[in-house]
Order: C-alpha cells, then structure tokens, then sequence
DNA sequence: CAATTCAAGATCGTATACAATCTTTGAGCA
DNA sequence: TGCTCAAAGATTGTATACGATCTTGAATTG
C-alpha cells in the first residue's frame, strides 16, 4: 500500500470515514467555516465532528492526499478545507510538513477556558432572557442525548452533545459575534480535554446543566449567568494543567539507556 | 483592458498595490490568519492593512485574477488569501461570484461592538497588570502616530493608529486568544465605521485613549477596565445605526418614474 | 561501530488547464 | 417599445502537473 501519488478516485465518493451526526445534533455545527457551502465545507463539517467526539486525536497527521483519497476530492478542495480548519485552530499546518490536528498547549488551554468563562456568562445572560418553550425543550433534548451517550460509555458522543448543549445556548441568545466565538472556543476545548482531562468523573454530567435549565426555565438572566461561570470555571478546573514530561519526551526518557 | 484571460506575469511582482504600513505599526497584525508565511499571507496582511486605512471600501469586489496579477502570483495563492480573510469575516465570498470587501450590517456592527465592550475592558485589566514601562512607551507612540495623522487630516491612516492602540493593549496582556479575538473585532471595526460613522470629531482622539493611558502608569486595573468599557460604549454611540434606505436602495427609488 | 552524507521517496507549494456557473448582450418576437 | 431567451463572455471551482522541500535510510568514512 505504497503508492507513489494516490490517484484521487475522480468523482467517486468512496467510504464515509466518520459517522455523520444524529439529526438533532448535527443541524448547525456551520457558520464557524467561512467557506461557500460545497465539498470543502462538508469535509470541515466532518472533520470537526471527529474531533468533537474524540475520533480524532491530537497530533494526528491530516495528509492532503489521504484525505483527499477518502473523499474523493483534489488537494485542492483538501487544502481549503485544512485551511479552514487551520482557522478555528483545531489544526496546525506547519510549512512543508502538512497538516496536523492541533496539540492545544497548556497556556492555550488555560486561555481558551479564561475566555469561556468570560464570554459564556455573558451569552447564557442574553440567552435567559430570549428563550422560547421551544427552546427549552431543544435544551433539554441535548442534555438527554449527553445522558444517553454516558449510559452507553460512549465519552465521545457525550463530550460532542455537552459542546451542542453550550453551542445550542450562543444560538439562541442570538448573537452572531458571541456564538462564533462560543463555538470556536468549544471545539478548541475539545482538543484540551482530550489532552488534559483528569477527572475521574465524566465530563459534563455534573448538575451545572440542570442547574442552568432551571435557571433557563425561570427566565432568570442574573441565575444563568452566575451558574454558567461557576461551571466554566469548574471545567477549567477539571484539566492537569501542571507542566509535565510529555507522552512522548517521557517515553525517550523511559526507552533511554537504563537498562 | 479587456483581456479574456490576464497571465499572472510569472515570478515577476509588478507594482506594490496599497502603501505598506510604517515600521512601528505594522510589526505584528498577523497571528489572525492561520497560513503558513508566505505569499499568500503577505498578500493577506496587505489586503487587511488597506481596510485598516480605509483604503479599499466595502462592497468592492477583489476578483482572483485582478489581485493575482497585482502581487504577481497565481489565482491558487490568492484564493487562500481571499479565503483567509473571509474567515476573519473581513472578505465575503459568494459562490461563483467572487470576493468583495465584506459589507457588515447594522445588527453586526451592534454585535461587534458589543463584543468589544465585553472583552476589551477585561483585556485591558489584564493589560494594566502586565504593563512594563517600554510597553507604556509603545502605546504613548501608537498615541502620538494618531495625532500626527489627525494634523495631516490622514483620517484612514489615523483610524489605523487608534486600532493599533487597541491591539497593542491586547497584546501587552499576553493573552493569544483574546488578542487574536480583538485583532479580529477591531479589523471588522474598521469596515462598520467606513459605513455607520456618523460623528463629526474625528475617530478616537477622544480623551479616553488618553486616560487609559493615565490608568496604565497607574498600573489601576481596575480603572483601565472602566474606562475601556465606557470608551467602547462611546465608540459604538458614535455609530449611526438606524434602519435607512441604503444607498443603492435609495438610488433606484431616486431614479423610480417621478419624472 | 558510530556518525555523517547524500540520494531516493514522499509530501507540500504553486501554476495552469479545463469544467461549471454566472452575467451580459443581442436577436427574435409580441 | 418592451419582454424572453439563448449564446457568448467572463469569472469562479476543481483537477492535475511539476517544482521545491522535507524525511528517510542506506552507503561511506573515521
């Protein structure tokens, strides 16, 4: 299987590498990718949704021709694609060397969750006082689709409807700015918690949720607000974020001449 | 000058299209954009410089072979280029219509400035604590760069300044994703006031940059954020953002049959 | 045997060719 | 005159070719 230029299947999509979204959850993950809809936007789509559910590691090597190859696209949809994504942070291009899913650092991960916990505040504000009945009961949907997923140790798919859960709260607050940026900030989260995640526990199932839907239902904007700063900050304080010997340095190390 | 199809003048960079920026302030306006350095930043960097200066105004169409026989590349770099930017939200990308300056609407332009008033003042408690006295000389120069252009009535070049304040404060907190976000905030800025200014004083040299500048050699943080904040909400007052017939709108009823 | 060099292979960077789509314009017709 | 529609022109979308750069591994040399 050393090919020396895989040839790109031309016009033939050959295998849906990842699984595509249930329904209610994979409606609108867009509008983080500026890209006219088309191939490239659904191989972004796709890709995300990986990484959100924990399908993709950091690290891993995103070759233009093997991607291209399982889409059946060019390099040149690829690199669109990979550039968009390169964007949102969630991979790395490094010149010469190709694409890379992100290796968010330890100072990244602590500013990505300090900006969390100054702007999701603010939107679950806005959102406390905009929500309908109907989007409560979405609310609630995600929050037992996460607990679906716990029930079936699928963490991936937990960990990508807790994202849809903080996600769906920036849509209907209604706010473009802040719901770009919520969004880009939890696929970035992802990719810390990935790396990071220490808690024994599972990720989101704390009762921060359901402390945030009463709130929600009482309409209470200053409640809202309050509880979902407490739970950023918790989550913030769910990650190892010593420094410490990576996996890899830690490995030269153990492989070192001590034998 | 119609030519069907204009070759991109191999290896052969033929006019520098749009002044680039002095070498205090063009420094860094990059970490925005996720490109390996290149061509295709450096092409991205410029574009996002003459939007800073007002240079280039919204709705101007940036078609793939014009600015690829400017920079003399191929439409390949400047397609990332154009992409890039619309990912900052800079650039508008209509599919099989091309790139136009990005034209931001009144509720985006109300989004965005409520995005700064929320970020840029924690931005600027952080900043506060942070400050070394050669960072305080930096900002004092981007100040007085301002000024020189205000007396030189170089508006768009004065509006860069005052948008390089900001970002040197951001950067100055050494915080890379709300830097990156205010980069990006403050670039969109340019383009809401290039359409909604309806002030006659001129852009920032309102007192308030002055005072912040007070706050910082205090090293207050406390009251840097509070004047950041009341600053913000003073730009965006400044903004004329009632719904009105746009201009072409206004036109075809101007040209309507009245006789 | 270890370190170094260099060539072959793999992958990315960019230009270009062609296909798809949109816009424009002018002929045909009422 | 004014409208419809089609064909030409212009522009973007995508595939592919080729050069540039990096990685890998084997041969060479101390």
């Amino acid at each position: 299987m050393k090919l020396s230029r895989r040839s790109p299947a031309r016009h033939q999509k050959t295998t849906k590498p990842v699984t595509t979204a249930d329904p209610e959850s994979s409606n609108n993950l867009h509008a983080v990718f500026a890209l006219p809809p088309g191939r490239a936007l659904d191989i972004c789509l796709n890709i995300q949704t990986a990484l959100l559910e924990h399908k993709l590691a950091p690290g891993v090597k995103l070759s233009e021709d093997e991607v291209g190859e399982i889409y059946g696209v060019s390099r040149t949809v690829v690199r669109a694609a990979l550039q968009a994504l390169a964007h949102s942070n969630l991979v790395t291009i490094k010149k010469n060397r190709g694409a890379f899913v992100s290796e968010p650092t330890i100072r990244e991960a602590h500013e990505v969750f300090q900006a969390r916990a100054l702007i999701e505040p603010a939107v679950a504000r806005l959102a406390a006082l905009a929500m309908t009945d109907k989007q409560l009961a979405g609310l609630k949907a995600h929050l037992e689709a996460e607990h679906v997923a716990l029930h079936k140790e699928d963490m991936g798919r937990a960990l990508f409807h807790s994202g849809g859960f903080h996600t769906a709260i920036a849509e209907i607050a209604d706010h473009r700015v802040f719901t770009s940026m919520v969004r880009s900030l939890i696929s970035r989260s992802s990719l810390i918690i990935a790396l990071y995640w220490k808690r024994a526990d599972t990720a989101c199932e704390s009762h921060s949720h359901h402390a945030l839907m009463k709130a929600f239902e009482l309409r209470d904007a200053a409640m809202a607000e309050s509880i979902q700063k407490s739970h950023i900050i918790d989550l913030h304080s769910g990650l190892d974020l010593r420094e410490k010997p990576r996996s890899d340095t830690s490995l030269s190390a153990a492989l070192g001449r001590t034998g």
